[in-house]
DNA sequence: ATGAAAGCGCTAACAG
DNA sequence: CTGTTAGCGCTTTCAT
């Protein structure tokens, strides 16, 4: 059997409610008798039982995190972040998959209601009505990650995805492009897809380029779309000279598919890709890129997250800073 | 307020204990009352407190995950398994990072204990003393994944990195190699260092090539140490024509290296990976690799240790099937 | 400063 | 089949 706090205090000579004080560090306890309890605790090798300390003082210091995969690069970096604030403050975290399941979603939260943790963690690219219901009905604080709801009725940590767009746009526009193709998400995805497409045009049109349709390519961030995409452009008659993809995935996926085809990187396309992982730095030619800040973007919620649990106010939506980050996927046109 | 099992009684009209029977689908409730307390948590809105139902029957449904860094490709995917069957068991999970400390091992240890999980699932490339010594000390099940102790006290789930080592060696050599250098781990890493040398050395000497200790570089398996070592490499005036990486992000290092200096990936050298990350997949020109199933160790570890709460008694140590899957970076020497 | 007692929300044994 | 009761291990008044 493992000790309890009774079978401290009966070693020790002392109430439980000594113990317990003790535990907590509470002030009003004798020097003498706190080493008392101290040494029957080492005795006895005691470890309180933080169930029943959760079910009395109605907090777990556990918090949920829902997130899509954790084995994709993209999320594991935010957890990772989370986690490292989390453990510094005494929390701990529970990790929910939910694929982008509504059903998921849904189940996740009532285990998370269940166990009741004193605050959650949304990682997504984008949040349904349904969802937003049940947070707001649920009674525990939520942050956003990744993702923002339209109204902003939720805490949010983000970048600027649109201005993002803009800025990689631009970048290769001051290349001295002008036929610059786009691997783009979705046009319902409200937070990787329609944002970094918008950006996107508004960096031509403020260039005086007309946008082209026909050189914007609809993709799932994943590898296989922009090879598939990137097959596609390499067929047109009026290739483009760039692209900008909305993915490092996507943006590996097309350089592969190029470079097995027998152009290069970046002598026949320059390339910026979007995210910041690993893969792009670590491809080759290295790949050009908006970096988000994903390990920060893991760490602020959490730290957003404490504070709302504390009853503190703070500000709803947080924009975190992205980076150009420069490598070897682009070069001046015609260079 | 959230309701509790008591407002639903008195709604429904019944006694805490027959709402506790229908809350665990308890054979001996009637239609008609179960009916009644099914409506009135309807109509409260009632989720049962996971914290007292745990006090109570003195397990959580949750199980401790301690983890070197979620952030990485290699562990991520391990724990993706892991959540997978955790889930269908509706099991959660507490993620720890260690970072590979003593110090914050033995810390998510303590955490892991007052939280009363069910299980632990330790992943690492190496366990030592002191923490196998807590290990038996607490009363919780534990399994290894991606490592496993010596005297195979404790349960595991592992490849035979030795075979998996061999196996890539030779299918070098099969190509025609003779001249075949190493990217090693370190001298003191039981599992996924040692190993997999030793493999590499039995390969070359069932083959009879003799043993060069001038071609084996050790590293940490991360790119940096694949880049430089290989830059030593390729100032070698007797260079090998085939090189064996002990992980695809070392393998991965080597090659930007290689191709940064001129050299062809496969043609000036083959180049075999491990591990079977979505790098290697990903990289140009794709990587061979010792692929271990990541995945399916996460999931077979989770389910090794669900038998173990059961009480099941099972095979101590579980030894999972590599795969060496073929890419494009090897080819027959000379060729 | 400290002991005793109540109770967090639930389950399980007991009685009927 | 169902209501009542006694805890699970802890924190926190309330006395003393």
């Amino acid at each position: 059997m493992t000790a309890t706090i009774k079978d401290v205090a009966k070693k020790a000579g002392v109430g439980l409610g000594t113990v317990s004080r003790v535990l907590n560090n509470h002030p009003s306890v004798s020097e003498e008798t706190k080493k008392k309890v101290l040494e029957a605790i080492k005795e006895l090798d005691y470890n309180p039982n933080a169930i029943a300390r959760s079910l009395k003082i109605k907090s777990t210091n556990s918090i949920g995190v829902m997130i899509p995969d954790i084995s994709s690069a993209f999320y594991s970096d935010i957890v990772r972040g989370i986690e490292d604030i989390a453990n510094k403050y005494k929390y701990n975290i529970i990790l929910l998959n939910t694929d982008l399941k509504r059903e998921k979603e849904k189940e996740a939260l009532i285990t998370l209601k269940e166990k009741k943790v004193d605050g959650i963690l949304f990682i997504s690219n984008t949040i349904n009505d349904k969802l937003k219901k049940d947070f707001r009905k649920i009674n525990i604080p939520v942050v956003l990650i990744a993702t923002k709801d339209k109204n902003e009725e939720f805490h949010s940590v983000t970048i600027d995805n649109e201005e993002a767009a803009y800025k990689a746009t631009e970048y290769l526009i001051k290349l001295g492009h002008n036929k610059i193709a786009m691997l783009a998400g979705k046009n319902d995805d409200p937070n990787a897809g329609i944002p970094r497409i918008e950006g996107y045009k508004r960096a031509l049109t403020e260039n005086k380029i007309a946008v082209r349709e026909d050189y914007i390519f609809h993709g799932d961030y994943k590898f296989k779309s922009g090879f598939q995409n990137m097959l596609k452009i390499i067929k047109l008659k009026d290739k483009p000279s760039a692209i900008f993809a909305a993915s490092d995935t996507m943006a590996v996926g097309a350089a592969s598919c190029a470079m097995q085809h027998g152009f290069k990187i970046p002598d026949d396309f320059s390339l910026i890709g979007f995210d910041g992982i690993e893969l792009a730095q670590y491809f080759y030619p290295p790949i050009t890129t908006i970096k988000q800040p994903r390990y920060e973007m893991g760490a602020k919620g959490m730290e957003k997250l404490l504070k709302l649990i504390q009853g503190e106010e703070i500000e709803k939506g947080e924009v975190l800073e992205f980076e150009l980050v420069e490598r070897s996927s682009c070069k001046l046109k015609g260079d």
